[in-house]
DNA sequence: AAAATGGTTCGGTGTTTTCCGAAGTGTTCC
DNA sequence: GGAACACTTCGGAAAACACCGAACCATTTT
């Protein structure tokens, strides 16, 4: 097995609709059964333990027994990069070319922190508003910055991740925020009840208080 | 064509041991014929040219004629970054599964900066000395790190791409220095003479002047 | 204990896809 | 003009793989 093999047979693992379907359904870092997961990927369960059973072999997913489920998760962070990096090529190849994903356009979790217009309006605001720096693949945090985060009330929690990353968003083909203030930002709005998730899917709901909250505090006119 | 199955094309291709090998021998950027690539795929000139036709239709290689020949190389950055992330992933599973590839692990380049011990060995230093502060996901410049720099030659050419941005090396499981400032560092160890690119292979060599060199300015004791 | 539920294993089918030999187009060199 | 070279298209063969129906474990509920 050499280096480049081990690059065809993970994205091989990754090249099956099916497959592809239980990953990005996992994408938020939640944890699903195996039905659950077979709904998402739109095969039946036999097919499905198939493919989970590939997919944990591989390292991909990690899984954990409580009582008759079997609860699924993504291995590691990095198996999360890597699906959105192939997400950040193949939309900027052809951005328009989906179908019903209108909602997802509009807001959306990215692994832990938000995306799509909302997270990239959140990105352009506090940009404009001379916050945070952001461009293609690096992230800084001014002084005004730091004042405004804490009080926002968004206190990203120590750790070795790096305190401010870019992402580029598939949807809109820009930035938005990621690393802990991207999950410390996000995890705020949740709080504030400015957002909500929904079921069966990495779109979040915008709240009618969270359009007004985003109006005030980041000047971003939520108009979907 | 839905935003799963987008995932799912772009991975197929990258799936294929043939196309793989295709694509990772173009990741440092440079030009290669059809012939050429044939012989890195191990295939034949026939089943290349198919190979290669799905790629270019993809967007993942773009092509250039010159006379009989015709030029591939990676289409844009971001199918770069997109195998870089699967190496990550695939380096992390388990790294020491590797046959042959000695040299690839010393020191070699990533798209166009430095990877391996001898890049992940620059960053540490760089990192030490004050220069730079680098971790999984972020990096930055220190004042004293901009006069090193200026000092050592290397600089930066102007333009959007980030500064100094950390890419995770999958042979080291450790940051490199990416970005504008990798691609820097890594022209000017160049033009010192301190590394040599080698025929069909992303490994460099380290001349004698290049542990001179890297002993004394960076304190790097290349062993092996 | 029996029924229901979550999940897996097995076997067979059908599709997809990779691969190369042979033959073809276009370009360069002698 | 003719030979050599780079590359592509066409055809068929072989292999790989996803998929589901049916049957089978294990746990929970009634």
């Amino acid at each position: 097995m050499n280096e480049t093999n081990r690059i065809a047979v993970v994205a091989a693992l990754l090249g099956d609709p099916a497959r592809a379907n239980i990953l990005t359904a996992l994408l938020d870092g939640g944890a699903l059964t195996a039905k659950e997961l077979a709904f998402a990927a739109h095969v039946t369960p036999q097919t499905t333990s198939g493919h989970l059973g590939k997919l944990t072999d591989s390292g991909l997913l990690t899984v954990e027994r409580q009582g008759r489920h079997r609860y699924f998760r993504l291995a590691t962070p990095l198996v999360g990069q890597m699906l959105e990096s192939i997400m950040a090529f193949a939309g900027a190849v052809s951005p328009r070319a989906w179908r019903g994903g209108a909602a997802l356009r509009t807001a959306r979790t990215c692994y832990d922190h938000l995306a799509g217009r909302l997270g990239v309006a959140l990105a352009d605001a506090l940009t404009e508003a001379g916050h945070v720096t952001l461009s293609a693949d690096g992230g800084e945090v001014t002084e005004s910055g730091h004042a405004f985060l804490h009080d926002f009330g968004a206190e990203p929690v120590a750790g070795k991740r790096v305190f401010c990353r870019p992402c580029l968003d598939w949807s809109e083909r820009r930035p938005h925020i990621a690393g802990r203030l991207g999950a410390a930002l996000a995890c705020r709005c949740f709080d504030l009840g400015w957002i909500a998730r929904q079921r069966d899917t990495r779109a979040v709901a915008i709240t009618p208080e969270g359009r007004e909250g985003f109006a005030e505090r980041f000047r971003i006119k939520v108009t979907l």
